[in-house]
DNA sequence: CTACCGATATTCT
DNA sequence: GAATATCGGTAGA
């Protein structure tokens, strides 16, 4: 966990993830660095938000998006040095009756097929940032680790919705086959800004 | 399946 | 003001 975000990320494929009575199996994860990635929140250094980048390895980096959804992220990197992996997509394994209650009417695979899913579905909010994921009284815990991937179906590729420099570094992990795995999409600028 | 669009916090310009 | 580590609804092929 103390090492490089790009370094973890494809080690925890198939960990398990425990929140809110719900428990997934993660398919599909983001490598983030910390300042050298132009990709990454903490590119532009410390700021309130993303502060707790910059702290031990092992917490949870919970972060509002698009003024409407929350996403998870483990902290990674060697002590002082910022760094996280985006967790993406998994599948349910467990409490799939309370992930239904929190996402109505979506399908079984689509249930946490992305990171604002996934918080979704597992009830997680900012309330749950900078908590110990490796604690196990977390309200939210990550489980290490993982059971074994089967050799060859580790995938990799460019990361979701990331513009400019680190565009095309491929830092997305997923596991093949697996359709809970989020649909790849690339950066878009977005047409307009509404004016007001 | 693809394409578009609105919601809107945080951060930067 | 503008961009962004997104999603759900709607429209159309």
């Amino acid at each position: 966990m103390a090492r490089p975000a790009v370094e973890v990320a494809p080690a925890l494929l198939n960990a398990r993830l425990t929140a809110g009575g719900v428990t997934v199996r993660l398919t599909e994860v983001e490598a983030y660095a910390g300042e050298s990635d132009p990709g990454s929140h903490a590119f532009r250094g410390r700021t309130p938000r993303t502060a707790v980048m910059f702290g031990p390895a092992g917490r949870a980096y919970v972060y509002f998006s698009y003024g409407m959804h929350w996403c998870l992220n483990v902290v990674t990197g060697p002590d002082g040095q910022a760094g996280a992996v985006l967790l993406r997509a998994g599948e349910v394994a467990d409490g799939c009756d309370a992930a239904r209650e929190r996402r109505p009417g979506a399908s079984d695979r689509d249930l946490c097929r992305g990171p604002a899913r996934l918080c979704r579905a597992l009830g997680i909010t900012g309330d749950q940032d900078s908590t110990d994921l490796l604690d196990p009284t977390s309200p939210v815990r990550l489980l290490l680790p993982p059971s074994p991937v089967e050799a060859g179906l580790v995938r990799s590729g460019p990361r979701v919705g990331v513009a400019g420099a680190g565009a095309l570094t491929p830092w997305r992990f997923w596991l093949a086959d697996e359709p809970s795995v989020s649909v790849y999409r690339p950066a878009v600028a977005r047409r307009r800004t509404i004016v007001s």
